[in-house]
DNA sequence: TTGTACGCGTTATCAT
DNA sequence: ATGATAACGCGTACAA
């Protein structure tokens, strides 16, 4: 292995002036410069990215944590924070926390095992009071819908809202009856709770009363419990003419459930989601959906992990994304 | 920061007993034992990654390197290899490549500073004949379809096998005019290449003549280009009963153009894809295609770059992965 | 079974 | 502008 000491024997210089310059740092003449980058070319030098932790204590990456990484959602929400990280010179190591409050604790540990700099965690599952949650000065991001209480940096979706506006829109569209196909479970504060109260939101604001029969929960964010979930409401025979589904995911599996059954979207159901994901604009009918501003939500997690890598004490800080209701087939 | 030395001095041995004790080595009284644990467990004690790295070489990281990762198909591939690889220990760093040449050149000499351990290359742009394309001894497994000549492990997809059955399916089903959609470039050995060279050898095995005007190119595995290839093939004004698409993720977009030009699937033409993404089986009409087993074709790639660490200089060798065509509505 | 001394490759400090 | 020296925390060889 070439070592930055051969790289100095080479260039007949010290290893401390080749490290200047590796580092562009002030103080090298450019003839100086010019040997040394030519002995780097030469030898083959790499920088010892280990040496160099050990030494300075930074490894420039960032944590990305995330329940699956093969949910549409998480892969483009990670395109996009590894793009932005690059941006400001840091690299990204993605984990999966399997959407469990196990998953993330340990995924937070994890993180500082390996010496991440920091971790932006795309939490669904954690309780925010939990005891082991202690950011203990290391900088971590919360992604995600849980009140954190600004003991945190937070990134949160705008859940209420969005889910309000998809909940009027179908109303504004006709709709009287619509369910509901979210998690199935109420309490706390987390994405589905709060889409959840946008939902009842937007049935208070055009005078509707809410219908606790027309709630289906699902136990997972998953296709195939959003198909499941449209059997079961097909299957009660409830008269429905719209359905919220707490994500783009859910929507796709709750539309394969309604035309397993012979129920036609938009014709005898209006269909919104949450989300939109790329596949969202390519169904057919197209998926109407909430789209938050992801790559604002990447752009500002990156952001604020770096800026409290370079500062630990900084207070944190509650931000959420910018959205748009996207209007297309499935509530035509 | 908690270092060797403090939980030594703790719990009143030296750091090389703290290290045999973190180490599960041989030679410590149980007696000491546990009081070194007791004084890890208090002091907060963790292992200092760079300095274990700086000393040993070793950082327990294999990267990935897809093209993109928020693609259905490599967040799928990802998932399976971190999970694969964390049962051997390591842990998985993911890369994105762009889909470019340039890109996989810089992903292995990325991995390298990154001082992974080893990669596993998802490559599509590369020529294996790249001069900069060099192992050197570094741990590198492809996972792709090109033809990498033993020079490097090698885990490939069942390409022509699949685009042949997928094919031949077509025929059986009454197709006569089949069309494929697939990459604009038809050099050289690649997904590209090979599922089309399938396609042929599906018509010929039934004795159908390929009619090059039935080429619909492509120029990325995008929804949005099969889109835009499905509006060529209807304005074309040819007679066509199937479509091969060269990814699901390209016939989710053909299906959605067919669908804009009010052609319906499976009526006037019949689809089928390639990969067998999740949402395939929940489209509607749900996606007949090709189900390479993605689970294997992970565990086998991890199998063979963890082989590689220990045994740099073990025979390359190459292997393909079995596959399953799943018969769906969209060619019923 | 336990301890000592040194080296891994880099960077910070201080001196020249 | 450049260089010498000492750390960073861990693991190995060898000594006790």
């Amino acid at each position: 292995m070439v070592t930055m000491g051969d790289v100095a024997k080479l260039s007949g210089v010290s290893k401390m002036t080749v490290s200047n310059v590796i580092n562009d740092r002030a103080g090298v003449s450019d003839e100086v410069r010019r040997r040394v980058l030519e002995a780097i070319r030469q030898s083959g030098y790499r920088v010892n990215l280990s040496a160099r932790t050990l030494r300075s204590g930074r490894t420039g990456v960032i944590g990305l944590a995330v329940p699956e990484i093969d949910r549409p959602y998480f892969g483009q929400l990670a395109a996009h924070v590894i793009a932005e990280a690059r941006g400001r010179g840091f690299h990204v190591a993605i984990e999966q926390t399997g959407a469990a409050a196990a998953g993330e604790i340990d995924a937070i540990s994890h993180s500082y095992t390996m010496q991440f700099d920091g971790l932006i965690l795309s939490a669904v599952g954690i309780d925010p009071q939990d005891s082991r949650l202690t950011g203990g000065g290391y900088p971590i991001v919360m992604l995600g819908e849980q009140d954190f209480a600004a003991r945190f940096d937070h990134v949160a979706m705008p859940n209420e809202e969005g889910a309000k506006a998809a909940t009027t829109h179908l109303i504004d569209r006709g709709c009287r009856r619509i369910a509901m196909v979210t998690g199935d479970s109420l309490d706390g504060v987390n994405v589905v709770t709060r889409r959840h109260r946008g939902y009842l939101a937007g049935l208070a604001e055009r005078g509707l009363d809410p219908d606790p029969a027309l709630l289906f929960p699902v136990s997972g964010m998953t296709l195939e419990s959003g198909r499941e979930a449209a059997y079961r409401l097909v299957d009660s025979g409830r008269e429905v003419d719209g359905v919220v589904a707490v994500s783009d995911t859910v929507a796709q599996g709750v539309f394969r459930g309604l035309a397993d059954r012979g129920v036609r979207v938009p014709g005898d159901i209006r269909l919104v989601g949450y989300d939109d994901i790329p596949e969202a604009a390519y169904m057919v009918p197209s998926l109407s959906t909430v789209a938050p501003d992801h790559r604002w939500m990447a752009a500002k997690a990156v952001e604020l992990v770096t800026a409290r890598i370079q500062d630990p004490s900084r207070p944190a800080g509650e931000h959420t994304a910018p959205f748009e209701l996207m209007v297309r087939e499935s509530t035509r």
